[in-house]
DNA sequence: TACCAGGAGAGCG
DNA sequence: CGCTCTCATGGT
């Protein structure tokens, strides 16, 4: 049964796009509505006319934890302002309007991510999905719905064993989510304070767990900090660089980091999102040729 | 069957 | 530093 609920203006989101477009890993469609667990709330969502409706089970009488990990507040425009002016990044932009970057729980983010290197986005939701339903505490959902379970503290996954672990179908990377979740759990690391730092400072940090090299820190420094000067390069993102960019010679890992660093601007985490949105998307004989209309 | 997936880490010159 | 190989697992 549905206990609360309540609208919120929401211009220029595209709810869909957003949570399918490789940040968080636990959203279902369900019958014109997403559905989900944001920290030990489940939640129903839907969008209608520039404005997004959410539903809840328990009474809610702030709905901040919802606007701030819907990032809400934040006015796309400007943000799209600040690209840059060049064909690439037009196509990308024109490519999909309203999508949004979430402000997820940091840990929540680092252990999908550490779950995430080379698996497709489809299997890493089935990873979490085991991962939690196995190991979450449960949620209170909607009579006669599926059960469903919080994603587990770093201390639950510290504890269950490398073994436990492996049966999520997670593979060697069982072992580097262990060794992290016993980092976190026995605060080595505080995640809760690394957005106060620099970002640099912030990687550093990161850097350090096992299993967290600059692909991931910057995935989680972007999706669960929100620090825009993180530029994560997946494989597609590396693809959209050398296409769109330097499309006639080889350019490492680095220098595309460089690049990226000086070229997009002051929101370059988001522009790496429509980046990787547009090449996830876009048949590749398209995406040669940016900047025309499909 | 061969190749790929929102990579990291170790070993090498 | 920059390159190559391996590490599980499932999808195409």
């Amino acid at each position: 049964m549905i206990i609360a609920s309540k609208s919120f203006p929401a211009p220029d989101y595209n709810l869909t796009a957003t949570l399918t477009s490789g940040q968080a890993f636990r959203w279902r469609e369900q019958a014109e509505h997403w559905e989900g667990v944001i920290g030990s709330r489940w939640v129903r969502l839907r969008t209608k006319s520039d404005q997004i409706f959410a539903s809840a089970v328990e009474p809610v009488s702030d709905w901040a934890w919802l606007t701030h990990y819907l990032q809400l507040e934040l006015n796309l425009a400007e943000i799209l302002a600040t690209f840059p002016e060049d064909a690439p990044m037009r196509a990308a932009v024109n490519t999909c309007h309203g999508l949004r970057l979430l402000r997820q729980d940091p840990w929540e983010c680092l252990a999908s991510f550490i779950l995430s290197s080379t698996k497709q986005i489809i299997q890493i939701r089935q990873i979490v999905s085991l991962l939690c339903e196995r190991f979450g505490n449960p949620v209170n959902v909607p009579e006669g719905r599926h059960p469903l379970n919080s994603f587990p503290s770093a201390a639950r996954l510290a504890e269950v064993g490398e073994a436990a672990l492996r049966e999520c179908k997670m593979g060697f990377r069982a072992r580097y989510l262990e060794a992290t979740a016993r980092r976190v759990a026995a605060s080595e690391i505080d995640l809760a304070g690394l957005g106060k730092l620099p970002v640099e400072a912030a990687r550093e940090q990161l850097l350090q767990l096992p299993g967290v090299g600059r692909k991931i820190a910057d995935c989680v420094l972007l999706f669960a900090y929100g620090f825009q000067p993180a530029f994560p390069v997946d494989v597609w993102v590396m693809k959209a660089l050398r296409r769109l960019y330097f499309p006639r010679r080889h350019v490492n890992l680095p220098r595309l980091h460089r690049f990226a660093a000086t070229h997009f601007g002051p929101n370059a985490g988001y522009a790496q999102q429509y980046l990787f949105h547009y090449m996830r998307t876009t048949r590749s004989s398209e995406a040669a040729t940016p900047g025309r209309k499909p």
